[in-house]
DNA sequence: CTAGTATATCTAATATACAAGTTAATGCCG
DNA sequence: CGGCATTAACTTGTATATTAGATATACTAG
């Protein structure tokens, strides 16, 4: 055994037990001091959803640790995690660049949020509570707000929180984190087009016929009606890519990178 | 500009234009050199999903490090991405520990994967071509000389061979993935129970009408199947829990540690 | 002028060093 | 003997230094 650890093998020490949780009350940071590393990702990530960089550019660590004021240690750290996420690429080595979008995982993903969405609509039709239901119609009006504005950005994020808002309903956050995590591709995507009029209002009718039918505990009507709703998302995906050819990478290229 | 940067800024350079994406050959290393940081994730990763590190044990990065012959960067590495995995538990400056699991992810992650998993069955079903319908026999041939066996591990492995050729007939390999991630607790959870007797077989039937309905291209019917098949595998969550509660966390215990 | 090769200079990957915080043993004091 | 401040020894977080690989430029040969 190594000399470092001549503490923990003190023999009537009171030492904490071999498997034992950590007890402390420090523990699991509430949102009082993120991580240096924490606030780099924060910055990156945000910058890169928002397309104010655009996919493929290069960004180095150390240009981003000296503009942050920071080592190159919690900024690398961010990097890795981006790069999990499919929102860097990096070039062992060479580079690190703002990913371009994968075109086929855009189709998947909005597959995927609709199965995810569709059960956790069911759900809330069978548990949500009056008072709930009253808490959807408040976050209904308030999207109202927003589309007689025309304010989409401010549409956009109560429409988050009103489908954040019935997963909760339906006691599955944890499938509302999963819609956000495949969400971030086609939101990357959306930000190259310009919202379609209509689309507010459009969206707004849908919402509405969902909550109907939770408010009414029909769980396969709400589900469908969920479905019905994220189906009209559909993107209009050849037409952008076209556009923008430089921002996506299709299958193909990746598979001529992988298969040497 | 940074004094850096000097040779990308030269003006009539051939450098990389600023938004290009990378061009070399060696990019995206496709299994040849894993890199240590890589190795050290997949080695703790593993170590964690079988069981031989319990929920609850002190994980220093120093030893890790000691013990693979290498530095705290690349364990560190390791660690940091376990931890956004939920497999380890780090508590600042104090130390890390495996993860307990939490209670609350396993029925979630139950529902998601039938949801996901039930559009992958109905996709394949839509595409699936002759020569992919007898891979499918073949495979559940294979289980079946498992299950012969008593193999369970065999079985298991063939199983999610099964089930990922599923999801690549139906072209959502992506659904897939999320699939995989969504399973770990799970995975980890049934380590801690013997399977019960005839559970095999069970299984095996239900992949075959499974297969039944893809085969004669009834996306509706596979789905059904398929969303049958995985509510067969209902955890006695309670039971293991009550056996071994130092493993789990309950959600209780997360808010007690956030809402300070 | 072009193709090939060396070399300079960038990059990320890893190693090492340091700082800041937590925990538990310890010794003092009642 | 029990409770509390002290403190030593551990932990992770961050910074810096080193190593090694990839790419663009400079150079050379034809």
């Amino acid at each position: 055994m190594t000399k470092t650890m001549d503490r923990h093998q003190l023999p009537n020490s009171r030492k904490r037990a071999k498997n034992a949780a950590p007890t402390s009350q420090a523990r699991f940071r509430s949102g009082a001091a993120p991580t240096l590393a924490e606030s780099e990702y924060e910055k990156l990530r945000d910058r890169i959803i928002s397309m104010e960089l655009l996919p493929g550019v290069a960004i180095s660590e150390t240009e981003l640790a000296a503009q942050s004021g920071v080592s190159r240690t919690p900024v690398r750290e961010a990097v890795l995690r981006l790069a999990r996420e499919d929102l860097v690429e990096v070039a062992p080595k060479s580079g690190t660049f703002v990913a371009r979008i994968p075109v086929s995982v855009l189709p998947e993903a909005l597959i995927a949020r609709r199965a995810l969405e569709g059960v956790t609509a069911g759900a809330a039709a069978q548990y949500a509570s009056r008072s709930q239901v009253l808490e959807l119609y408040a976050l209904l009006e308030r999207q109202k707000e927003f589309a007689d504005q025309g304010n989409f950005d401010g549409f956009h994020v109560s429409d988050e929180a009103f489908h954040q808002k019935i997963a909760e309903i339906g006691r599955l956050p944890g499938l509302w984190i999963m819609v956000q995590q495949v969400k971030i591709q086609i939101d990357r995507f959306r930000r190259l087009t310009l919202p379609e009029p209509g689309r507010m209002s459009m969206a707004l009718a849908e919402h509405i016929d969902v909550v109907s039918a939770i408010e009414s505990k029909e769980p396969e009507s709400a589900r469908q009606n969920m479905e019905i709703h994220l189906n009209g998302l559909q993107l209009h995906i050849k037409n952008v890519v076209d556009a923008h050819p430089d921002f996506f990478i299709h299958d193909a290229d990746l598979n001529d990178l992988v298969n040497v």
